[in-house]
DNA sequence: GCGGCGCATGAACCCGGGTTCAGCCGCCGA
DNA sequence: TCGGCGGCTGAACCCGGGTTCATGCGCCGC
């Protein structure tokens, strides 16, 4: 629905400037250092606030009824979580040690209803998560756990060299076991 | 984002509402009448138009490099599709005789420019199709093809009493056979 | 009515991923 | 230095879904 122009600069980092702006303006930017392991969010409790990625490394993933682990994305050096929904049907955890800015989601939309530019860059950077959530959809549905293993090397190299094996199997929708068969094939050919 | 009213009218229609007057009003509201089994879209192939579906089934689907189908989602009744990636990396075919509205792109954005509370109902839509995409991420993610199959059940039992038991199938991802086996399990006991 | 065609189903076999157990290795703390 | 512990890997077995072939059924046109 928007024009594709070339940005120079991402839709999430671009909101995330301008967020960072106006939160240090109202004096609510407070950087929270986070150890990594740390337990931000958990999953079916309703938190007030959305969270900005400053710094660091977080996963958020599903818990299933039958106690396994599923990663629903990372959120790799700067990003925004728990806008998604209301119910909070996911759980979010530092990987690395984490800067964290927690911002009241009144002060948000109160911001968003006040600046059609914030707006803006608020509507770009959902349609870009748009964007990369339809992408992670046709993959799971259409290719196999190896072939999104190797679509990830290819797009996020950079990211895999940061994670645990057990959580790129977990990302991928496999166990780890199944995950280190995979690369067994991939080596042995 | 959002806040999270009960409203009476659902994101989708509110919006589709509003689109329907201001494209009355510019003379724009062509409906037309696709028979079953009509390709609306074909994938890969861009399009400057966005569609509203006035009435009847269509389903949106990705084709795999190996000739396999699966089905990104359906759009039931009354709905907006090929919003979402200006490269359409999905077909549409209608399922029943539907009536759709093209409407070009440009002239949406330029109302969305224009009117706030189009572009608040456009946000509002954005943030309901955020949330069942997410749902969807969820359930391929961590849940069968049989525990899925039963939720949708659950969840859209008229829809699923319009849809053959392969396009059932091919959107769990899964094939008809092993669609059909679960079936008969869920039967069986 | 009859023949054909497409969809749904059953059956048999294959394969990829899950599960479990065991061994290995590196890290860290006593 | 040594012991323990957690992450990764290999091996064996199970199960769910894919593949293929065959049957059955309903629908439509001739």
């Amino acid at each position: 629905m928007n024009p594709g122009s070339a940005a120079e600069e991402s839709a999430p980092e671009a909101l995330l400037r301008q967020i960072r702006i106006k939160a240090r303006a109202d004096e609510l930017w407070h950087l929270r250092d986070c150890p990594a392991g740390t337990q931000v969010l958990v999953q079916g409790v309703a938190t007030p606030d959305l969270f900005v990625l400053q710094g660091g490394l977080v996963k958020l993933d599903y818990l299933t009824p039958d106690g396994r682990e599923r990663i629903k994305s990372f959120i790799v050096d700067r990003g925004l979580f728990a806008i998604e929904d209301a119910d909070l049907s996911f759980g979010a955890r530092t990987l690395e040690p984490s800067q964290i800015v927690r911002l009241p989601i009144g002060w948000a939309r109160a911001q968003l209803a006040q600046d059609m530019v914030l707006r803006q860059a608020y509507a770009d950077f959902t349609d870009w998560l748009r964007l990369r959530k339809a992408r992670r959809e046709q993959l799971l549905l259409c290719a196999s756990a190896e072939e999104r293993y190797r679509l990830l090397c290819e797009h996020e190299p950079g990211l895999i060299r940061r994670l645990s094996q057990g959580d790129i199997a977990r990302y991928l929708g496999i166990t780890p076991v199944a995950f280190s068969r995979i690369k067994r094939r991939l080596r042995g050919g």
